[in-house]
DNA sequence: TAGAATTCATATTGAAATAGTTGGTTTTAC
DNA sequence: GTAAAACCAACTATTTCAATATGAATTCTA
C-alpha cells in the first residue's frame, strides 16, 4: 500500500519546476541536486512527464525543463497517476480496472472503491500552486 | 500502491468465519474450496490472524477455526494492518513512521498525511459484521 | 567549428517483495 | 490406529523496484 519513489520523486521534481522556475530552463542536474535524487533515474521519470506533455524540454547546452502550464493546473492526482499507475488498491476497481470472476459475489470491493475515491478525493484537490504555498509557509517560519 | 493478496485474502477469510460459522470449527479445507484460495498459502495467513488472537484454533480432526470475537469488534483495518502492515503511502507517515532527514523541508508530507487519513477512515469504520450484511443483500437480490 | 553541456533512448543489474509450494510434524476425533 | 486436521520451516519462481550503465543526438558558446 505504498506509493513508490517513482511517483514520489516526480512529486518534487514538478515542485521543484514550479520553485525555481524563473523563464529559464532547469537542468535535471540542478534538480537531482536540489532534491538529492540520482540524475539518471530522474530522467526516466522526466521524460514520462515529456511525453505526457507535463514539462517543456530544452535540448543542448544550457537546456533543460520547464513546466508546460501554470502550477495549479496540475493537480498531485495527474502526476502520481501518471508515474504510479491508477492508484485504486486493487485492479478490479479504478479506471484500469480490471475484470474479475467473483465481481458478482464479492463484497469486499466496495471497501475498495470507498478507498479509492477517497484517496482520489485527496489527490485530486491539491495542485501543485498549493504545494508552493505551503513551501512559502514553511519559509516564513524558519525566516521568522 | 496497491493491497497486496496477503491482506485480501485475510479479509476474506476472516469473512467466510464470520458468514459461515455455526459454533462447529472451520476447516482452511473448506475456507480454500468456497473463496478458491491455495490451501497452503491461507494456512500462512490465518496463522497470522491466530497469533494475534483474531481467531480461536481447534487441532486435530474435525478441527479448525472460529472467530475469537463478534463480527463487529473486528474493523477491516485492524485485518488489513494486522496482515499487510501500515497503510501509510509512505513510510515517514503513519504508525510505524521512520525518520527522514528532509522531513523539515518536506512538504509532500502533508498530502501523505491527508491520504494516510482518508484511507484509515475508511477502514476504521468498516466492521466485519457490516460485510455481512451486505453479503446478505446481495444474495437477496438474486433470490428476488 | 570544436567541445562541453545537456536531453534522449535503451539495456542491464541487484535487491527486495510477492505469492505461493514443498515437505514435513503434531494433535485429536472417530 | 488412522485419517483429518492444525502447525511449522524452508524453499522457489516471478515480478517489481530503484536504480546504473552506456552511448547517441542536439545545441549553446568560446
Amino acid at each position: 500500500m505504498k506509493i513508490s519513489t517513482k511517483g514520489r520523486y516526480a512529486l518534487r521534481l514538478m515542485l521543484d519546476l514550479a520553485i525555481y522556475n524563473t523563464g529559464e530552463p532547469i537542468s535535471i542536474k540542478d534538480i537531482a541536486k536540489r532534491q538529492q535524487i540520482s540524475e539518471k533515474y530522474l530522467e526516466q521519470i522526466i521524460s514520462v512527464l515529456n511525453k505526457a506533455g507535463y514539462v517543456r524540454s530544452i535540448r543542448g547546452a544550457q537546456g533543460g525543463y520547464l513546466l508546460k502550464k501554470e502550477p495549479k493546473e496540475y493537480t498531485v492526482g495527474m502526476i502520481l497517476r501518471l508515474t504510479e499507475g491508477d492508484l485504486a488498491p486493487v485492479s478490479c476497481v479504478g479506471e484500469e480496472s480490471a475484470g474479475c470472476d467473483r465481481r458478482d459475489s464479492c463484497v469486499t470491493v466496495r471497501i475498495w472503491e470507498q478507498i479509492n475515491d477517497a484517496v482520489n478525493s485527496v489527490v485530486d484537490n491539491i495542485n501543485l500552486a498549493d504545494l508552493v504555498e505551503w513551501q512559502a509557509e514553511k519559509a516564513d517560519q524558519y525566516v521568522i
